[in-house]
RNA sequence: GCGCCAAUAGCUCAGUUGGAUAGAGCAACGGAUUUCUAAUCCGUAGGUCAGGGGUUCGAAUCCCUUUUGGCGUGCCA
């Protein structure tokens, strides 16, 4: 609708001869005595043309108003043009609603671009924890609302399967399958992984092996852990991913990517690219070239790659697989690790405006008051499933979707177990439960929308019913801005409000009018669109509609 | 030291990309159920948008600066 008045003007100001700058806006005001829509055409252009803002508003508005689209046009303030539309539009638009259902909101608005969304990525080293779940929440919203507008998504999960930290990992479950043995362990090494679920592995390990293990040279020994506990930490973390209804389209090894070459396929460019040099027995990337405050290693001095290698190989198949927009979802820790990458990309000569990096910012996870440090080496750790355990999927991710992905998120354990009015989720998916039940009570006196005739839409004519309207033809832009800005909690926000209105609604009018079959039809028919587009908004987001609740 | 991110009501956060009188939820207080679900609604109260300066018709929003907090600045990943 923002865009038929965008239009709308743009002819007008072509009809009456002026030419001026066409960036301006149309937004619904805050104050609904401002209209139904207003733009600032008028004023952003007081410099280029030298025309009064308020005449020229005036004679834009003159022109509007002989189309019947309007019920008013007024010219406010310094020059804002200030728009109510005529009835028709909306019922025009609610009938879409109805017909079109799930699609109600979707577009090509992504023009079919290939967007890479890689999220989570969590160290294959134990189970994920409530920082992987905000990724999970965030990324996966993401990914349906960009689908729902024409983008064409696709998610990743890199998987960290090589490397120094899989050895400490494969040592550390080795050091518990010991104890099994009663072998004891004078000191449990610092950098080891502490976590007790690594004594689950040792036992598991145990019922299948045996003490076979012992009878095998050191390095195969570790080298049959880590195989094993790779393989059982993915399918925990893929087990906790689908309680958290997020699932990936691809899984990348590390490993796999150093088997097939890719790591040196890397170097090699950087070194043909002359960007790569020797000092100290290492192997030094002159990234300062490419704005980056220092150059960094490579290639160790005791021969190993740095982690930055496989990560820039890792974005090398990112760029070769013909991706238009790479999203990386990192935690904060990361930003430092950012300009690095930045600058091999640039090294590589690859378009590095198609990388975007988005920081979810920290979780300080509140238990009695106090923060709680989550460190997964010293094996504190609160897991996807205890929260998952403790809340509900629905309200975990409502709750990580409903903050802006660079706000820090205080995460009130105590308050999160609660299932009380206090979690806004309750209060958006008891609008849907709630309209289902009055379709419910509707069929019961016999009332059905079958028997609607749509010229009996004029019915509604509350403002209270319009500004319903209004809300729900909105959804279209509010994903629009969700994706552009990579910022999900909008939607969440947008979904609340519209659950609000419903509610307000509800207390102040009454649906179902026996008396009145007409009126009470074109009510119902009201409210199964706000259900559709509640619906939708929830399916975005990952949670579920309850009929009933 | 340098870099990144933040600072809005007692608390947790929004604020449609620079718009008109800065909004929700929770907490507090007062009210509404013979009724389509009270997990709801109505009302009251709560603000120097961290401080200062600048840009312009117009700033919570953009620029500069100060303060405070988080993180980064490894031949760890």
């Amino acid at each position: 609708m923002k865009i038929k008045i965008y239009d709308d003007i743009l002819t007008s100001l072509k009809k009456i001869n002026v030419n001026c700058s066409d960036e301006f806006t149309v937004e619904i005001p805050n104050i609904i005595e401002h209209g139904d829509f207003s733009s600032n055409v008028a004023l952003i252009n007081t410099k280029i043309i030298k025309i009064k803002p308020r005449d020229l508003a005036q004679k834009i508005a003159d022109d509007l108003s002989k189309k019947k689209d309007y019920k008013s046009i007024e010219i406010a303030g310094p020059g804002f043009l200030n728009f109510k539309l005529a009835n028709h539009l909306y019922y025009k638009e609610l009938k879409n609603i109805i017909a079109e259902q799930k699609d109600y909101g979707s577009s090509n608005y992504g023009q079919k671009k290939k967007v890479l969304i890689e999220f989570i990525s969590a160290n294959p080293t134990g189970p994920l924890n409530i920082v992987s779940a905000r990724a999970g929440a965030y990324g996966d919203t993401l990914f349906r609302i960009m689908g729902h507008i024409g983008f064409e998504p696709f998610r990743e999960f890199y998987v960290n399967d090589a490397g120094n930290q899989v050895d400490i990992f494969a040592e550390s479950l080795e050091i518990r399958y010991r104890e099994l043995h009663g072998h004891s362990i004078e000191e449990f090494p610092f950098e080891a992984y502490h976590g007790e679920y690594i004594k689950d592995l040792a036992v598991e390990l145990n019922t299948i092996e045996g003490t076979k293990l012992f009878h095998m040279t050191e390095e195969d020994r570790l080298d049959r852990m880590k195989t094993f506990a790779l393989a059982e930490i993915h399918r925990m973390q893929v087990a906790s991913l689908d309680r958290f209804d997020v699932q990936f389209d691809n899984w990348m090894s590390e490993k796999k990517l150093r088997l097939e070459g890719i790591l040196e396929e890397a170097l090699s460019y950087l070194a043909e690219a002359g960007c790569t040099y020797e000092k100290d027995d290492a192997v030094f990337f002159s990234s300062t070239k490419f704005g980056d405050v220092k150059d960094r290693v490579l290639i160790k001095a005791d021969g190993n790659p740095t982690y930055l290698v496989p990560d820039i190989a890792y974005h090398l198949t990112k760029y070769n697989r013909g991706f238009d927009i790479i999203i990386d979802v990192l935690g904060p820790d990361h930003h430092g690790h950012v300009s690095k990458l930045r600058a091999a990309i640039k090294a590589l000569e690859l378009d590095d405006s198609k990388l975007e990096v988005v920081f979810l910012q920290h979780i300080n996870l509140l238990q009695d008051g106090e923060v709680v440090k989550m460190s997964k080496r010293a094996g504190k750790i609160v897991s996807m499933d205890d929260l998952l355990d403790e809340v509900g999927k629905d309200a975990a991710r409502y709750f990580f979707i409903n903050r802006k992905p660079s706000a820090h998120l205080d995460f009130d354990l105590e308050l999160a177990k609660k299932k009380s009015s206090e979690n806004p989720v309750f209060y958006c998916q008891y609008a849907y439960a709630r309209i289902n039940s009055i379709i419910k009570k509707a069929k019961k006196v016999k009332l059905s929308l079958k028997k609607f005739d749509v010229k009996n839409l004029s019915k509604l004519n509350k403002a209270d019913e319009l500004n319903l309207i209004k809300k729900m033809m909105d959804l279209g832009s509010v994903l629009n801005l969700c994706a552009d800005n990579r910022e999900p909690h909008r939607l969440a926000a947008y979904v609340h409000e519209l659950a609000g209105m419903f509610h307000k609604y509800y207390a102040k009018y009454k649906i179902i009018d026996e008396g009145k079959a007409d009126l009470s039809l074109a009510r119902l028919y009201l409210i199964s669109a706000v259900q559709n587009v509640i619906s939708i908004s929830l399916d975005l987001m990952g949670i579920s509609s309850p009929k009933k609740m």
